[in-house]
DNA sequence: CAAAGAACTGAACACTCGTTCAAACCGGAA
DNA sequence: TTCCGGTTTGAACGAGTGTTCAGTTCTTTG
């Protein structure tokens, strides 16, 4: 045996993973799921369509490990906003008002992540994604219904109806698309958050107290796309 | 001139272009928009798949006549059932519960129609189609909110997220798939109701009498399917 | 019944991707 | 420098599907 791989060969090939992955990504972000087709993704990232394969098995395995990643920062950004408020109701309104401002900072991406139709084979990787989110939103309303802060319901449909929510309000095709003006941002989000928050019974004076809290301390995008 | 088209033949005519909607509109039911291609709608409507061309100029012309006619139905069901209710909360609460008795009965069909990606030239009609199905939403919540029964809001932000909460609860990936059992199908379909119901404001207590009376009337699907 | 034109058929075409693979290329070892 | 095998390339392949069209069948008229 005359070739080993050098430390340095080991870098450039994951420095090229993370490449096409990346790639994926801002298509995804510009185009949605439709567009993370092999042939632009490679161009994206300075690759020929073959090398893709010689990093994932198969376009499904590629996306597989997108939703994976995107989920992944996701549910990691939900837990940190939430496990920093004073408590269930903030928890929860943090949560909530996390995920707005997620959706319409990452508009088509989250939509490609959560909704749009892919692959048989990515649909499983998908819903484990999304019980993965809706999972971390149902722990806060499970924590706020257990202080008597909430009404007793149905909490696995709550939270995929909040989800629902704020997806179709924010990120579909209705939803208002000058979001260019930050000022018009907030408000949007800060509506969805409301709404959201009055679905599974907060009170409605209680609910804009904890939705300007929730809201405020939100830092916009940035970071979430490193790697 | 040595031809005229016969009563008859007119008749057969609007015959086999109704078959054809009829079979798309099955198919959609059946395995979503994805799965009404050219060949298969030819099938089932017992016609070769050049036929179809003599009636619709493109499938995307097909498919934006199934969305148009599917939509129609549901916004005269929506009205139906909020213009027979006795006032205006009660008239949202049955447009709120006839959305949602009708999404998890057609489940696949509604997610088609109001989510499922498709040719870009469809997607103008289907936009156009979900503002009519918000559209009528918004009319009873504005009624409401004019009638001082809900507190002052974004009501198109409003209506669009209830639709939203309602398709991701009933018809989305996550939602329960074990609706054979009419008394679940009940409690699913009040359960969705209520929370939407108390997102744009109704109270709790006035919320649950609401969804009772409005979804009790409700009869299950049945027609919707004719011609 | 014959002629003419409309409607129908279904195989062939065109186009879009995901995937493959033989050839070219490059980095490491001697 | 030379050899070797891992890596990359990109053209070609194949499966899936919307669309077309020459040939056939059906309907009407005289």
């Amino acid at each position: 045996m005359v070739y080993r791989r050098t430390q340095q060969v080991m870098k450039r090939l994951a420095a090229r993973r993370s490449a096409i992955l990346a790639a994926a990504r801002d298509t995804a972000s510009s185009g949605g799921m439709a567009a993370v087709q092999i042939a632009p993704v490679a161009v994206r990232a300075n690759v020929a369509a073959g090398t893709v394969y010689r990093y994932f098995p198969s376009k499904a395995d590629l996306i597989s490990e997108l939703i994976r990643e995107v989920s992944r920062d996701e549910v990691a950004a939900i837990r940190g906003a939430a496990d920093a408020a004073p408590g269930p109701s903030s928890a929860l309104a943090a949560a909530v008002a996390t995920v707005a401002v997620h959706m319409v900072s990452h508009g088509k991406l989250a939509w490609g992540i959560l909704a749009e139709p892919v692959d048989v084979d990515v649909a499983a990787t998908r819903l484990t994604s999304r019980r993965e989110i809706t999972g971390e939103i149902e722990t806060r309303i499970v924590a706020a219904v257990r202080a008597g802060h909430l009404p007793a319901q149905d909490t696995s449909l709550a939270a995929t109806a909040l989800l629902g929510a704020l997806h179709e309000s924010l990120v579909g095709p209705l939803a208002p698309d000058h979001l260019d003006d930050p000022a018009k941002l907030r408000d949007v989000v800060q509506a969805a958050t409301l709404l959201a928050l009055r679905a599974v019974g907060v009170t409605d004076a209680r609910a804009r107290g904890l939705v300007v809290q929730a809201a405020l301390p939100v830092r916009m995008p940035a970071g979430q796309h490193a790697g």
